[in-house]
DNA sequence: GCGCGCAGTTACCGATCGGTAACATTACAG
DNA sequence: CTGTAATGTTACCGATCGGTAACTGCGCGC
């Protein structure tokens, strides 16, 4: 019943305006990925049809299927793009000009907070993906792809920490942050809330080896 | 594409006879709330349309709708349904008649492992609803609900085993739980076959207070 | 045996879905 | 200025969606 996006859509100005702002002179092909990323990450992809979506970036269908062969491609190129983007941004975080270890996972956990306080957080936009398609999805093997990219980076930073048990360490925090993010879904923001703070604390009592 | 529930449902007996076999005698609203149980769980809510519900439950679609007023009373009746059944395993595990906060614990422990490692697993069926449906669909007080009865419980027998900070310590394992159970939807096996271990070392390393 | 309530059946409704065909229009390169 | 490629527009397709009406049939209590 509440979830009727196209509707919504139509009626509000919101979304329209707020896409049609950063679309001056993008191709099409850009703008549609970019309206469907907004659709997608706020109301889910199966609830947001292409027209919709064609619409929220001021062009039409057609237009849309000159781009994407169908609806489940698009799918595909939303879930890549945000896997790249995610990257992209641990890349930064995590990468070899960041600093020092110790540097890097600070701004990691800041980073983190920010995603936890922003109040458009809806989730992990790649796990409510995978929640909403079947497992032979096309779209499923980008996801799959990515969280272990991501754990892989972890794991890195925690062993240049000279933590004891960086697998394990990149293991919990996975999950805790995982946790959190499809929590806040569930309305318990408490867990949530505290899991900055949590991850601090693990961090900072976690066993290290000894400097050579 | 992938996502064609109701042509894979026609197409393989496998679930009408699954359905079919606990089937015998029971009231034709049982029947429909427990396959819309198994359908909504393996495919989610939305892919999955009334008319196939119905053939699944052995009857059609106008007794579903004499018996739910339509389809969104439905996904409630199965959230709260899953929402009971849940606090019910809660209560035998963790109830006044399971033995010590201890032995509750582990029971507890034991029955994540049961879950974790089950083939049908496809991660909490709240949680996955409460992705898939918008934020204004009456189901979504429930799972609310529900999550917040389940920290509730943790967090008391946390405390009748007299740790130190029996809150902290049920946000922890409420954040690794719910990680552990999405992340198995994202491909990630690594991170959530070690929860148990990670479960009973925190049980184990957990500061408490002395005996009074 | 009769009546009544519930379930089964069929057919239908308007709306929307993903996707396509045919054509008009723009923009830009030579 | 002209040719060409990309985009915009309109209309349409079959399928399926959630939901309803009208009628038939069965079973059970009285």
């Amino acid at each position: 019943m509440g979830s009727t996006p196209n509707k919504d859509l139509h009626s509000s100005a919101e979304l329209r305006t707020k896409i049609s702002a950063k679309l001056e002179g993008i191709a099409p092909r850009a703008r549609i990925l970019l309206a469907a990323s907004e659709l997608f990450y706020r109301f889910g992809v199966h609830p947001v049809g292409v027209e919709t979506i064609a619409e929220a970036a001021l062009t039409n269908k057609m237009t849309l299927y000159r781009h994407f062969r169908s609806k489940d491609d698009l799918i595909v190129a939303y879930v890549e793009q945000f896997a790249n983007e995610n990257i992209a941004v641990l890349d930064r975080l995590l990468g070899d000009e960041a600093g020092s270890p110790e540097q890097k996972l600070g701004a990691w956990v800041d980073h983190i907070e920010d995603i936890l306080t922003n109040d458009r957080e809806r989730g992990c936009a790649l796990a409510n993906a995978a929640v909403e398609l079947d497992v032979r999805h096309p779209a499923r093997a980008v996801i799959e792809g990515y969280k272990q990219r991501k754990h892989d980076r972890l794991v890195e930073v925690f062993r240049a920490a000279r933590y004891r048990e960086p697998e394990l360490l990149a293991d919990e925090v996975f999950l805790l942050f995982e946790g959190a993010r499809i929590s806040l879904q569930c309305g318990g923001k408490g867990p949530a809330s505290r899991l900055v703070s949590m991850l601090r604390g693990l961090l900072a009592s976690s066993p290290r080896v000894a400097a050579g």
